[in-house]
DNA sequence: TCACATTTGTCCGTATGTATC
DNA sequence: AGATACATACGGACAAATGTG
């Protein structure tokens, strides 16, 4: 007990036992015995291995699962899969996050300029061929869709994610990831459905925003292959001014 | 079934029902008619309103207590108190990105480098009293606790969720808090547990550290202060690139 | 200090739904 | 279509923990 002296106010474990199953469960994922794809027993043996009750194998893997390390399917040949979505994990509590009203309209969109600004510099510095293919690809089929009247929503939303890939750092991924959730979220709650907007006035509306928005990611696009930081950044900031106008009816 | 020509991909509800009890009340929660601080119903009560079994409230209470939207006491008079602890779920699951090695030393270091000076920015532009008052007293608590041989890691982190709060933005607050949460966990494992370093020596290089992060964040606080945004910059650049150095052993 | 009530934690047996072959 | 394998779900029972009188 040589470190107990360090004040630390680590938490005692539980003592539950669904708790020590998840986390040797957890431990072997972090070494690498359990690789993604892998399929851990089924219930009834895992809770014969580990001498325990069906019940806290269950609670176990519902923690595992809603931590982001396996997806879980039903019926035969199905089971507990290892799975890496700690990303999509994380961004779904952001999303918990603004529905709690902890974050509001106006801390998002600023905080969005202030992190994907950061973002252009290291995509202008760290961006490969790939990466420049992808964001290419993106507009070019954002382009066809509008073309052919189809929502592209995702696509706008994937641009942003593809620039935050180009940067080659993970934090900036995961949280652009969850920052973009929040928008998409927000924006399909603008979508025809919404109140005193019939269908037919919502979607030229919504042709031309996709369009506009088409216009700036190309600019950026362009920017960012021509290695102009300045530029890139001008375009965002109006790119995401007209963002923050449209999700106007969602402040407080 | 209007909304279903949108395209989205929001996948049909998993007909499970500890996802459907979760969900009701995560919605009452959200609704304001379960605020912080209520109690729920005990388990066998709540499986008699919802008409469903024990175990699937049992699941579904695990889901909202590791999405941090409840606690859970055992014992008489204990039970599921509503309880916002959703900051510290997202730092959670940031550490877990790390262990699973998604993210590098150096990516953190740039990232949070990065991040800090923006908040740095907003830190200058939106303090107030309160938030000047609380960093003043988070250097002066370390700088007692250092002269009586205690260890300040927590205040030495601490100062840097301050800098946060100072900038009003949440989002901000949510990213510092789990960034720090990661660099706190691997300060703590170059404790004197550690290999190769006996407890004397590891004591005094420990307060020689302590001693010099103390400076920094002093310096910077005077800079907050003076709203001298280049000089809380620069100082907090050299701060992190000595903490950067010091977590170079779990660099890969 | 000592029961006692309350509530979570845990296990077992059994039945049902669902996807795969 | 039928058999198989698996998660899902219910009910009952007891153990363990925690606050109360």
């Amino acid at each position: 007990m040589s470190s107990e002296s360090k004040a630390m106010f680590t938490p005692i474990k539980g003592s539950r036992t669904f708790e020590e199953v998840s986390d040797q469960i957890k431990k072997l994922i972090f070494d690498g015995v359990f690789k993604p794809g892998d399929k851990l027993l089924p219930e009834t043996e895992l809770a014969q291995q580990f001498n325990v009750g069906r019940q806290s194998i269950r609670e176990a893997l519902r923690i595992l699962e809603l931590s982001g390390f396996i997806t879980i399917q039903k019926g035969g040949g199905g089971g507990a899969v290892i799975k890496d979505t700690i990303s999509s994990t994380i961004s779904r509590l952001f999303l918990d996050a603004f529905q709690m009203e902890k974050i509001t309209i106006e801390e998002l969109t600023v905080a969005r300029f202030e992190i994907e600004k950061t973002v252009l510099k290291y995509a202008i510095a760290n961006a490969d061929e790939t990466d420049l293919k992808r964001l290419q690809e993106n507009v070019d089929d954002a382009c066809k869709k509008i073309e052919a009247n189809i929502n592209v929503i995702d696509e706008n939303i994937h641009f942003h994610n593809l620039l935050a890939r180009a940067s080659k750092n993970h934090l900036f991924i995961i949280v652009v990831e969850a920052v973009t959730t929040a928008v998409r979220h927000f924006m399909r709650q603008l979508g025809p459905d919404a109140e005193f907007s019939d269908d037919k006035k919502w979607y030229n509306e919504n042709i031309i925003q996709s369009k506009t928005t088409l216009a700036y990611h190309r600019e950026i696009l362009s920017a960012v292959i021509e290695k102009n930081l300045n530029k890139a950044v001008d375009t965002l900031e109006n790119h995401l001014q007209e963002v923050k106008n449209r999700l106007q009816p969602f402040a407080r």
